[in-house]
DNA sequence: CTATCATACATAAGTCATCTAGGTATCGCA
DNA sequence: TGCGATACCTAGATGACTTATGTATGATAG
């Protein structure tokens, strides 16, 4: 597997799950997805950086800067129209997919 | 996204499931996750056959020539103790990652 | 007062699972 | 005879990830 961790393409949808109540900075995305998760999902800087310029790229965020609560220098990211029907698409395929995929898991020989 | 199908990283685990009553063969796999996910999930044959191959590099199936009901030559995969070791580790955590992304993408504003 | 940890950003290089697109061959059926 | 289904395969491209590294600041422990 190339990731470990992560089940590769289901990063997108968190990132757009975590701005879709407003915005939010990069630091803080990683940090919520990893307590929301319980620490099941930990995502890498590495991974997470390139994640959001993706994401702007595709015009599903839009990014400025701001200052968080403790007074430090960050770049909020907003969700746009498209990614909130980007969001919409994404959970229903991951709900589509996961439900396949636990079923099938769950299998009794055929 | 690499993939536009699969979640990448989720095919092993299928494979595994398929082959977990007895061997299989790699086309009848493919059948096999296409019709368990009501055809959620088509797998590439470029994606399932470096797929079989790669989890018999690994030790967890082994491969032998044999016969299909219709007659027909067919390379049929056995799984290893080990591989049955790989697939309880796998379904473990498929189930965990599935609770926490389904969970995360339920979630209120925090 | 200084070292370390958390915050906050970023990128380069490497890995590797998948998709796309082709290929071979046999069998059943129209 | 031709086509769809079965059954196998691989080469090349893609791109999301991991690992490692870098910068800079603020807070806190010792």
């Amino acid at each position: 597997m190339a990731g470990s961790d992560l089940y590769i393409g289901t990063l997108d949808v968190l990132i757009l799950k975590a701005v879709s109540w407003g915005p939010m900075h990069g630091y803080g995305i990683g940090r919520w997805i990893r307590q929301t998760t319980d620490q099941v999902l930990t995502v890498q800087e590495g991974a997470l950086y390139p994640a959001l310029h993706r994401l702007q790229r595709r015009g599903w965020l839009e990014e400025e800067w701001g200052v968080t609560e403790t007074g430090r220098e960050a770049k909020y990211y907003r969700m746009t129209p498209a990614g909130r029907r980007q969001l919409r698409t994404e959970v229903e395929r991951w709900r589509a997919y996961a439900r396949a995929v636990t079923a099938a898991l769950d299998a009794a020989p055929a």
